[in-house]
DNA sequence: ACAAAAGTGTTGACTTTACACCCATGG
DNA sequence: CCATGGGTGTAAAGTCAACACTTTTGT
């Protein structure tokens, strides 16, 4: 069969990914700059145009590793975005995912064919990205606001497990709430997402800390 | 500026809602039959291939009209399905929607020129859809069974309102699990969703029971 | 008056909140 | 041995589940 319909020609899928991470109590979120048109020279999210061949998935990886090295990322849907002329050169529907990582075990490539200045940018000082990408990170970061009640998603930003004080911050920075230090504790536990792992580490106090980390399988909980 | 790399050619846009009803106690979803190929004579969802100058929801509420006559259902976005041969014609990524309808409130096409035979099918007599329809319905009613519980989703189902004892049933069905009709009645007007209308009416008893009706706007809550 | 279904109230069990208190460590 | 922050305990308030009771209607 073929397709000779004009209506169908002329469309791409991008696949786009909000990769965020937290460092020192900043919620950052993963920018590079467009080397090309259209928007050359414009902070954009990481992503690209997905290939005829190639799944979502093997799509996206590919785009986050030609652009920024990194590898080996869980990454979740979140989105579509499709307005007809949200991209000038032709028409494109964005696929939006949301990713997590840890700062410090990451080697960013500072400079690709395409991009250059692959910089983690503090969430508050985001402004003039390319396309219709700061839509798409607000509705990331509120998608990742939920998650972290119920996923383990913030696994993949402590790789070697944390501590209560150490997830409170994080917890803290992300959803822009202050908790008692106490009640923090239970409840997380009480979520069923993190296990003791029985040991202990120095995090800002002398008393060194309980060791937790995320379980690998979390089942959905019932509201009625 | 063009687009040369043949990477990036002969790719499309599905297009796909999952509108669910609930008919005396019993979950079922719209499908029509193809009459043309691929999967020509196979169940299929609502749909189609989106065209390159309308918005993903223009294109779907024309793909809804066109194959079944349905106009002004709320369109909620579940998910994406791209497998590279999921479409046996050309590279097609689906996205799938979710609605809900009232069936008495709504005069079905029997038949079109592309379609025939718009039915609504019990979720557990489903079998042997075209495509990937099977997994997308699936999905997407496991995104209804969760909104549910926190958005005005089921005001479609019940347009001119409804009574405790008529949306308990509904719940019930949905979720697959029964609830005591006085607590049922308090967790629901907790979760801030229906508002009393002032009026009432006889539903399957003689005392006439109050009628309630979904709020337009929600507010999400928060959970910790 | 009675049956049937809608609507309201109550009690005990469990959770959550807001704290006080104890513990381990480095200086 | 004390300052600092981690870990545990507890009482009051709030929420939830199970069930009894009251109200409204048609026959």
């Amino acid at each position: 069969m073929e397709v000779t319909n004009p209506l169908y020609k002329g469309q791409g899928i991008h696949v786009i990914a909000s990769i965020f991470t937290v460092d020192h109590g900043v919620v950052k979120v993963l920018l590079i700059k467009r080397r090309n048109e259209p928007y050359k020279d414009k902070w954009a999210l990481v992503g690209g145009a997905l290939y005829n061949n190639e799944d979502l998935d093997a799509g996206l990886k590919r785009e986050i590793k030609e652009k920024t090295g990194i590898e080996n990322i869980p990454l979740t849907l979140v989105d579509v975005h499709g307005k007809v002329h949200r991209s000038p050169v032709m028409r494109m529907v964005a696929v939006s995912y949301l990713g997590v990582i840890d700062i410090n075990k990451v080697n960013l490539l500072k400079d690709t064919i395409k991009t250059s200045n692959a910089t983690w940018t503090p969430l508050d000082e985001v402004s003039d990205l390319a396309y219709d990408h700061a839509e798409i990170i607000d509705s990331t970061f509120e998608k990742l606001k939920h998650m972290i009640l119920s996923s383990n998603i913030l696994a993949n930003l402590f790789p070697d497990g944390f501590t209560m004080p150490e997830i409170q911050k994080t917890y803290e920075a992300i959803l822009g709430i202050k908790f008692d230090r106490r009640n923090f504790r239970r409840k997380l536990l009480s979520l069923d997402l993190i296990e003791d792992t029985g040991e202990t580490q120095v995090f800002d106090g002398r008393k060194p800390a309980k060791l937790y980390r995320f379980k690998d399988k979390i089942d959905d909980i019932n509201v009625f």
